[in-house]
RNA sequence: GGGGUUGUAGCUCAGUUGGUUAGAGCGCCGGCCUGUCACGCCGGAAGUCGCGAGUUCGAGUCUCGUCAGCCCCGCCA
């Protein structure tokens, strides 16, 4: 290999090396004599320099300067020369190899760029281009320092896993691609079989079932990257095709899970920052996270919390309450105190808020100030002034505090609830920046009850062990989450591994014997061949890098992403395929840009 | 499917109450410059104001429609 050296890795104490380093132009600054250039790769950046009063004796200088000339930036590029020690008074501090630079005596061009549509060095005012052109050009927009960083963590923590989890037993096996389409959870990607025609597999949501029948076949420790495919509307955090570190295990119990996880990310944490993490990880419950943050994954790092008022309120003559209170509902506040807002919210900033509400799906928002000791607003007429006051030493308000009240069934309030509380805390910006909390979400219910057809949903997948009596009222499930900041990091859960329990969970979500042989009857099969009591989680990995490098979007950690409306703007995917291929598949298709919209338009005429 | 927001030079943006020839910075092209590091200085080229209608003597600006990006809701067992 010619190359001998990084563009990140000489230093003083490499002067007087005879070296070949290639990269890209990033910078060139030609003074008419003498001339720089700052030549990159993913490693750093070296000063090249041209300096015609100083060159080795048998350099042809002409030649060097031409070759330099077509040197267009972001060029690829191989540079030959001696490491000196720069001109005193210029070393660059800033950069790890800012106090060498490489006197050039032979060049070449490798590989020249055309013009590039946008900046990619690093600028003193970071002027990104928008997200689209960025992914267009995606493998410029990857030279970026910020790119190179997230996907070398991301390599990183993909490697301290693995290293982690071998240590500990566990094997890597892959799963298929090519799978079975369930009818639970998200909607499939489907592929067709060009061998049985009219027949298709789907792209796996995750390898639930497989390693579920790993464990069945002894592989008693289990883990992969594995990717996954939901056919869903994509959000910041949200992909079509995403990345989980995928785990089971046998022979275990909850704890063992947890362990494993909190002893893996502590392991990870080590190797990445070199920093101690604190395990184990707190535990809440569901029904305490959703009573007090409003949500089942709560940012925890700021206050905020939600106060039960249901009691508080219950003779008050508001009709509005005392209807969802009849009803079942409750009351919840939050305190927005003085001291948090500064006083800075308005009755602007509260009509903004109301609306915001009802965009979350809270049916409206009560709000008091503390005004001269008493909570005061449009409608505290309709309150009496005892429980006013209840509400105040309740919410522990004092003067100037602002309350937020909502009320409504149990979780869409509270939800609706969160989200504000989410809001105003941004707002605020009381969300503390560089605290990673980590914590386990237990406790949780096996069943969700649509609250419209009354039908029984599983909380988190079918496949959850019930604890307890299924048909019981309050049935929970061996399932928890475990989050970071806000974000649900991943879910696990122990499984069911008597095939009757399984099927029963089944029935109670409304399949009937035949659906069951029909969509699961491999499954429950396996689970009848002395299935082995296990568990497992899976851990989001995009998710994961996006908050430990406190990005906006997992688009950043991901080297090829695809935009809002699931489009590859690099390889303009999806596309059409050419009408032998679909032929050969027996397939047609009815989208509307196939029709003809004369013949289509003619017949709407008649 | 619904709501919000953005769209002006290759990139990032400004553009007043509707008014002459649509501007700036960066980049690009040409010239000058022997210590810069986002080098500097001088000069230059570069626009379907997303697209289509409408109102108007006149539209980047107002109205309607439409397309695209992003954020949120729905959806994501």
């Amino acid at each position: 290999m010619k190359r001998t050296n990084t563009c990140g890795e000489l230093r003083k104490s490499d002067l007087g090396k005879e070296v070949c380093l290639q990269g890209w132009v990033r910078f060139s600054r030609d003074h008419g004599g003498v001339a720089f250039i700052d030549l990159a790769d993913r490693y750093g950046i070296t000063q090249i320099v041209f300096d015609p009063a100083d060159l080795p004796s048998e350099t042809d200088a002409s030649r060097i300067s031409d070759v330099m000339k077509k040197f267009t930036r972001e060029s690829a590029v191989s540079v030959n020369g001696v490491v000196r020690e720069r001109v005193e008074g210029t070393a660059d501090a800033r950069n790890p190899t800012g106090e060498i630079e490489v006197l050039i005596s032979d060049a070449e061009i490798l590989g020249r760029s055309k013009i590039p549509p946008f900046e990619v060095g690093d600028q003193k005012e970071g002027v990104l281009p928008n997200e689209d052109v960025r992914m267009k050009y995606r493998y410029l927009d990857l030279r970026r320092t910020e790119m190179i960083e997230a996907i070398t963590i991301r390599s990183r923590f993909m490697h301290l896993a693995r290293q982690y989890l071998e240590s500990k037993d566990f094997l890597e096996v892959e799963t298929p691609i090519l799978a079975r389409s369930t009818p639970e959870g998200a909607r499939d990607f489907i592929v067709p079989s060009r061998v049985h025609s009219g027949t298709f597999y789907a792209l796996p949501q995750s390898p639930q079932l497989f390693k579920q029948m790993l464990m069945v076949g002894s592989i008693d420790r289990y883990y992969q990257f594995a990717r996954c495919f939901r056919d869903e509307d994509s959000r910041k955090d949200r992909q079509p095709e995403f990345t989980q570190l995928d785990m089971e295990m046998s022979f275990i119990e909850e704890k063992d899970i947890q362990d494993v996880i909190e002893g893996l990310i502590s392991f990870v944490w080590d190797g990445l920052y070199g920093k101690k993490l604190e395990v184990p990880f707190p535990r809440i419950g569901y029904t305490e996270a959703m009573e007090r943050f409003g949500s089942d994954k709560p940012d925890m790092r700021y206050g905020l919390e939600f106060v039960k008022l249901t009691d508080v309120v219950k003779d008050v003559p508001y009709e509005i309450f005392q209807r969802i209170m009849k009803s079942g509902g409750i009351v919840a506040g939050i305190n927005v105190s003085a001291e948090l807002s500064g006083g800075k919210i308005g009755r602007n900033d509260i009509d903004r808020y109301i609306n915001y509400a009802k965009k979350v799906g809270l049916g409206g928002l009560t709000w008091m100030k503390i005004q001269d000791g008493v909570p005061t607003s449009n409608i505290t007429k309709y309150f009496t002034p005892e429980i006013l006051e209840g509400i105040k030493n309740e919410m522990k308000a004092e003067e100037g505090d602002i309350l937020f009240l909502v009320a409504g069934p149990w979780k869409s309030t509270y939800e609706g609830g969160g989200a504000l509380r989410k809001k105003i805390a941004e707002d605020l910006d009381l969300v503390p920046k560089d605290v990673f909390q980590f914590f386990w979400l237990v406790d949780c219910p096996m069943f969700e009850v649509d609250p419209v057809s009354g039908k029984y949903d599983a909380f988190h997948h079918p496949f959850v062990k019930p604890l307890g009596d299924i048909d019981g009222k309050a049935c929970g499930g061996a399932c928890f989450d475990i989050c970071l900041n806000g974000n649900e990091l991943g879910s696990g859960s122990l499984r069911i591994n008597d095939p009757e329990i399984q099927k029963a969970v089944f029935r109670k979500l409304g399949k009937s014997d035949e659906d069951i042989e029909e969509e699961f009857g491999f499954f429950v099969e396996a689970l009848s061949y002395g299935a082995p009591p296990h568990g497992g989680i899976a851990i989001g990995v995009d998710r994961f890098i996006t908050i430990i490098l406190g990005k906006e979007t997992i688009r950043d950690v991901i080297a090829f992403p695809k935009n809002k409306k699931a489009v590859s703007l690099l390889d303009n995917s999806p596309a059409k395929v050419p009408e032998d291929k679909l032929e050969e598949l027996q397939i047609m298709t009815l989208s509307i840009d196939d029709l003809d919209f004369e013949t289509v338009e003619e017949s709407e005429e008649e």
